[in-house]
DNA sequence: ATTCCGTATGGGATCGTTACCACAAGCTAG
DNA sequence: CTAGCTTGTGGTAACGATCCCATACGGAAT
């Protein structure tokens, strides 16, 4: 019966012990689904990313799923590749899975509200798209970018190009801010005509972005890449260039992914434990879960980055390109 | 009512557009779980691999989620870390689900034999641990082993290491004997202290590894790491040495990972296709399940392996290490 | 006008689990 | 000795969707 294997209830021992010896001899498993009817409430965590290929997004699932399996919960993982469409049907299978919660590195604001309003607890992470509905577990985004933007400063360049791809989410928001704060604090006038937006979500892409802010700018000294697929995009194009890494132009990232390492020179950039990140998103929804109290204010919390200097950054050297 | 949905039975258009109307007002979505109870079929697939922060692992469930999300189902993830209790334990959790099928890169034998015999799908992908039960998706190792040790061997490589973890999956035992084939072929002794086996599962212990076998084998002209950690850590050693590449050692790996074309020199390898080779694994789960028929053959997918030549390997010169 | 057929619709029964209730048995206390 | 309580056990309803069957209704044919 159902009371010995929950342990809820009375059972004899004896009883107990002629249950349990049936149920390893035939293999019984109770039926996941039943019991989720039955108890209005699953054990599948729904995961929402953008891009698993991604090595950022793998190490924040990867974080999601550690911490998730340990509390006994599983992860039901979609890629949205930063389509909002896709977002939505991954949201409409979730609600029809009855899952408790949402992780979800969101790409509109709407689904985090239709999930919030279905009753279902969300966790945007890494960004965050809604400020009304749901928590959120967020790289400090703009102590991050000004960080490493204060060690271009500190070097001594003055002229530091910044490639990224979006600044309406607040990750890349924030980075922008950064940006332009080190700038600010540095005394140092930040031009706009230094920032190639909108370079794109592949390195194709982000190379040519990168190859036109060179040629549009000779006197550029450093790049700051905001993202991971940005750097590589952009330390392509250099290298295709032959241009010399830190001595003609340094080069800072954001995101450590394995590859900065490996290079020569190595990249410097922002870690922002993207491993940790994922486990405390699912901490952070297991503890709403947990608490029964519907509605008891927002958590936002927001992990500290760090700077992980390497070769390409150095100071500036007069050598024209 | 669940005709005007399902699209089977009659429904009038009024009460049907009624029903819709409704439908879509209070954002009703069918419960997933009462119907899997129902129909006895669920639209979850489990999917259990050993790493997901390993990229090939990672392009590997990329491609099968890509796969399930256009069929309609979707990828319960699992990481075991290699660990067969975590293998079991996820198998468990894929028996209370009722899924209908099982994606994983198997550790033990057990685990595809306990969901086969509870009448679940099972694919092996990448390697294979059981040859009674389930299908398997694999990539042609030896045959990968053998073209990239020939690659090597054609350049005048005579003495080639090969450092790799564990020879008892088919992985890592077709890898071996592609490396002996490939030796035999060209009619060069293959010597068994040129292997370095057990070379451990993270970077660090690989660059050990390599580094014994430098030591212990100065004329070693070539290293061919068997896949892309044992690369990284095969790499990071030779650079630590400041052991020019591929001037005084070849460097071949197994895998081809984004890092792999970043360094300079770029490496050579052999990509294995794993986003393919996970689309391929749905694809043949889907099939299965496609099939009402229990047990029709044992299908058994072998994809073809590419070289990659890049610049790490090179014809081997008399300068000394 | 009555029968018959085809189409449309409502009403269970069912899937596996669990919460709850009724009841039985044993025990203590008045 | 019996009333009232504790402790253990079996039975049953309910979760939500779906399948099947019974039934009702309209129209056509005899």
């Amino acid at each position: 019966m159902s009371r010995v294997l929950s342990g809820n209830g009375y059972a004899a021992a004896a009883v107990r012990e002629r249950v349990l010896a049936a149920v390893r001899r035939i293999g019984y498993v109770p039926d996941a689904n039943a019991r989720t009817l039955r108890n209005r409430s699953s054990r599948s965590i729904g995961v929402l990313i953008s891009d698993l290929r991604d090595p950022f997004y793998a190490d924040l699932a990867a974080g999601v799923e550690q911490e998730l399996r340990t509390a006994g919960y599983h992860m039901v993982l979609v890629n949205d590749n930063g389509q909002a469409h896709e977002e939505m049907r991954a949201v409409t299978e979730f609600l029809a899975m009855r899952v408790p919660g949402v992780i979800l590195t969101p790409v509109s604001a709407r689904a985090v509200k239709t999930l919030h309003q279905q009753g279902i607890r969300v966790v945007q992470a890494d960004r965050r798209v809604s400020r009304r509905y749901g928590d959120a577990v967020l790289g400090a985004n703009e102590a991050g970018a000004e960080m490493v933007t204060r060690h271009l400063l500190d070097l001594g360049h003055r002229r530091i190009g910044l490639v990224i791809d979006e600044t309406r989410w607040t990750s890349g928001a924030g980075r922008l801010a950064g940006y332009h704060a080190a700038h600010q604090a540095a005394g140092v006038p930040a031009d706009e005509r230094l920032i190639a937006r909108n370079a794109g979500f592949d390195p194709e892409a982000a190379g040519k972005a990168t190859g036109r802010l060179l040629d549009e700018h000779p006197d550029l000294t450093a790049v700051f890449a905001a993202n991971n697929v940005l750097a590589q995009g952009a330390l392509q194009e250099i290298q295709r260039r032959g241009v010399a890494v830190p001595r003609q132009l340094s080069l800072a990232a954001y995101d450590d992914v394995p590859w900065m390492s490996m290079v020569r020179p190595s990249i410097t950039t922002v870690s922002q434990h993207s491993v940790e990140l994922g486990r405390r998103s699912a901490r952070v929804l297991l503890d709403r879960l947990a608490e029964g109290d519907p509605d008891r204010g927002t958590t936002v919390l927001n992990l500290e980055p760090e700077l992980v200097v390497r070769s390409s950054t150095a100071p500036p050297t007069r050598n024209p390109r």
